[in-house]
DNA sequence: GCGACAG
DNA sequence: ATCTTGTCGC
């Protein structure tokens, strides 16, 4: 399933052209079940002073947005944090995580950018890519590109975010008083498709469920209500 | 050369 | 990402 991933060979020019001729397949048309049946959220957190990787994967049930299931993953890190080359470094657990989860979503929401990337393959993407499964990358900051149009503060607003005249994702005001979320497709999710299925399953807080419960566990951040 | 730079 | 107290605003 999950296709193999490089590893860290001290050649970061190898990876950026090896992103670039993925990023060759990635599908920007919807390809999941409608109506979706299940979607899983996708984080990872560090422990051990960064020695351990933490992958976390929270599957839900798409229309009640009950939990069905969620995992967590932990391998040893294998790699820095490099800006552009983050897949490299935790897509290894975060496959982890999915082969553990109980069954596999119809849609992924992934912590981090889809195609709003250098060579347009984020880890949403790489991870979309890799598994064959639809998958929208869900970001707090910009890595590349800018937006030219204001943003209003309203719930659910977006507005694009462009490289150069290419539009590679979107602003998305999830929560008013809130900075932006960075939502962009990963692969077989259309560009006009991603603000609408994020918002879906926003509640109160400014991270969509899926991603907000996987940030959660994969943090440790969850001792106080579990 | 200089600044920017997901998590 | 992770380390951390107080503080601002709804």
């Amino acid at each position: 399933m999950a296709r193999e991933i490089p590893t860290w060979n001290h050649n970061a020019a190898e990876l950026r052209k090896l992103q670039s001729e993925l990023a060759g397949e990635v599908s920007l048309r919807d390809g999941f079940a409608k109506p979706l049946r299940t979607i899983a959220g996708f984080d990872v957190g560090f422990e051990d002073e960064g020695a351990t990787t933490c992958a976390a994967a929270v599957l839900l049930d798409a229309n009640i947005r009950e939990v069905l299931d969620q995992q967590v993953a932990r391998l040893p890190t294998a790699m820095p944090y490099i800006p552009g080359l983050l897949s490299f470094r935790e897509l290894p657990a975060l496959f982890a995580a999915l082969e553990m989860l109980k069954a596999k979503p119809d849609l992924a929401f992934v912590d981090g950018h889809g195609i709003a990337h250098p060579r347009r393959l984020g880890i949403a993407a790489h991870f979309g890519v890799a598994t064959g499964l639809p998958s929208i990358g869900v970001a707090k900051k910009i890595l590349i590109g800018e937006a030219r149009m204001a943003l209003h503060d309203m719930r659910g607003a977006f507005t694009p975010l462009r490289d150069k005249s290419e539009q590679i994702g979107w602003l998305l005001r999830s929560k008013v008083g809130c900075l932006p979320l960075i939502v962009s497709p990963g692969h077989k999710v259309a560009m006009a498709s991603a603000p609408e299925l994020v918002m879906r399953y926003v509640t109160t807080y400014r991270l969509p469920e899926p991603t907000r419960l996987a940030d959660r566990i994969a943090s440790r951040r969850d001792r106080s209500s579990d």
